[in-house]
DNA sequence: ATCGTTTATTTGACTTGTTCCAGAAAAGGC
DNA sequence: GCCTTTTCTGGAACAAGTCAAATAAACGAT
């Protein structure tokens, strides 16, 4: 396990550090792009029992609390990663949902410069590229 | 109503043609972006009752025959528009999820190169753009 | 250290979006 | 027109997530 102080960061962000919380937050950070039932799953396995309703609450808590991002590609449940600030996006496989991070280049500009906003103000671009992990590719030979 | 010839898509695309095929393609043509229960709403407004199984069983038959697209904004139903094959795309309201078309400058690469694409192999790069729209920022005076 | 206030967590019912099932009905090729 | 294939109906099931009220825990002040 990647011994990040999950109770300092806690602290910092002015959240009470509660055992979910600092159980939730270590597993998100040790499994980027998990999903909602997996963490619970996980947390439980350390904590014994935690109700489903607390584990939404604290994802909920550290997203708004930007300690963590809610990721949600089409047809996938909410999946979770601590990775947060650096704008990197997401590769999705289409046959299994795997996700995979991919940086962007530095220095380069997203494209974030749509061509006619409509009026609209934005404030982040999302790129998701859908196509097939190497795990199924290998298999579907 | 926009005046496309559904019929004639439809048999084209080797669906048979039924009236809620012609009245789901028909609102969708005339209203992107709309999620399953307006669509429901309004085909029932024209036919009298439909099934919600039907209108699910249709969306998914226009889709598969690319007839249609289907969009998931994360947090939102899944909506559908007929404007397909131009890989543009969507700029969505964080306050209200209203939904705009943004196409891409012609000529314009996407942000296809993903940097290292960790083995993946890349059909579509998918961007959102979030913010808030012309509507929502008026009213948050 | 302990108390009391504030904030988390539990519990359990509920909503929403979507899919599954099995039988009845309709579309299109012959 | 008949027959096969596909679609539609209605109802039930399902998964993800939310709401609300009661209980329990954190932590700053005593």
């Amino acid at each position: 396990m990647l011994t990040i102080d999950a109770a300092a960061l806690l602290r910092e962000a002015s959240l009470r550090v509660t055992s979910s919380r600092v159980a939730v937050l270590r597993m998100v950070a040790d499994n980027p792009h998990a999903d909602t039932d997996t963490i619970a799953k996980a947390v439980r396995r350390e904590l014994g029992s935690v109700s489903t309703q607390a584990i939404y609450d604290v994802l909920r808590a550290l997203t708004d609390a930007g300690l963590a991002r809610r990721i949600e590609p089409a047809g996938s449940p909410a999946r979770f990663e601590t990775r947060v600030g650096d704008n990197h996006h997401h590769l999705v496989c289409r046959s299994c949902g795997a996700i995979a991070d991919v940086g962007r280049a530095v220095g380069e500009a997203p494209c974030l410069d749509a061509g006619d906003p409509h009026g609209f103000v934005l404030d982040e671009a999302e790129v998701t590229y859908w196509g097939t992990c190497p795990d199924c590719l290998a298999r579907d030979e």
